[in-house]
DNA sequence: TTTATTAAACCAACTAGTCTGTTTGAATTA
DNA sequence: TAATTCAAACAGACTAGTTGGTTTAATAAA
């Protein structure tokens, strides 16, 4: 057995993830990853076979990583069942507290491979639909259990309601970074939570 | 008298946009947009110094119509200063009008440019974050005008609650981009329009 | 006759990706 | 224990093509 390629690949990845956010997919050149990371061109082709590659790993591990954090709130949540509205509050919640307190913004690759989606496999994308997609269907469960038990005071859409969530989070990153601010996801979920709190009353 | 330049400038403008929407700016070359609009190289360098003053002169014209669009709602619904919230909620209304029955996904240079920051010049990426500021202001003042004869349910912070409104606008942009459906915009202003319905309430 | 446009050659810098070889280190053998 | 093996991990020069941008001279319209 040679030697532990694992570090290395882990620095291409943190790093070429930081110059995305900052050049964009295509205005990341891979001289530019082997000046950062320190390595050269031979270890990077070594561990990811073309440019695109990198791409869909990163956003592969990306989703993984967002899926697992939703589906850990939604575990920690787990416990309010019993009152449906208490437990997709406490739901948003979870993220709220995730995310206050972040100094930079969220460096989110779904907006930013979404802006430039001929570079990318359609695969690659899919990672980024589907996500989506997980999110739509876990909120829409948790939206259907609300109204089991409480009325909505306006008449809504349950999808274009579970879409919301995934609206706020994605609006509040780029508004963050193009105003080159802290992150303001944490305050803008709070609208979302009041949103919710607001919109629905316990059946009688 | 010349020859009139403007077509040739406005087809370059136009198509590139259109070009910029798919392949990220970094990802579309100068190649491309010749081909698109079928002008050669020269005529290019005649209307533009450089790529990055294409850049500029797009989300400067971009930046302009939003502001225009925003200032067109705001003075449209001037008749219903007398009830503040009335007006905010017809306000928020126009842009519902505005954006649905859009097939394709809205296209928006400002998260664009956003999540590819350093190919841009500072001045250039000022149009967004002014822009986003302007709407910022503009929402501050019809909240400030509500919170006079309303009082809000929950606690809330005047300028996030003025910034949500632009990040539903992109992330509504994103989500719908993402998913590569229709524009879902005016699904989710609708949202936000409910929201400062159920917020704010009368005061006695 | 000023302004706009074509056409084509040209450049230096940069691009992703390849190629050949070298180093590493745990397992195998002596 | 010390020498040997071997595949994984890495080094870095090299290539073929693309990039944004320039130049120049002829031409087409207002």
């Amino acid at each position: 057995m040679g030697r532990d390629g694992k570090p290395t690949r882990d620095k291409i990845m943190i790093e070429s993830k930081a110059l995305i956010f900052e050049n964009g997919f295509s205005g990341t050149s891979i001289d530019q990853i082997l000046q950062r990371t320190g390595i050269t061109k031979g270890a990077f082709f070594y561990h990811f076979k073309t440019k695109r590659a990198l791409a869909k790993a990163l956003i592969q591990e990306s989703a993984k990583e967002d899926i697992l954090h939703m589906n850990e709130a939604l575990e920690k949540t787990k416990h309010l069942q019993g009152d449906p509205l208490e437990r997709l509050l406490q739901f948003i919640q979870e993220f709220i507290d995730m995310m206050s307190g972040l100094s930079e913004p969220f460096n989110c690759l779904y907006a930013s491979y979404t802006y430039e989606p001929s570079q990318f496999d359609q695969k690659t994308l899919q990672y980024i639909s589907e996500s989506m997609l997980t999110w739509r269907g876990t909120m829409e469960q948790l939206l259907m259990e609300v109204l089991k038990e409480y009325n909505a005071k306006t008449e809504i859409d349950i999808q274009s309601m579970a879409d919301h969530t995934v609206v706020v989070f994605e609006g509040a990153f780029v508004v963050s970074k193009a105003l080159k601010g802290k992150d303001l996801t944490a305050d803008h979920l709070k609208h979302l939570k009041n949103y919710f709190q607001l919109l629905f009353i316990k059946k009688t």
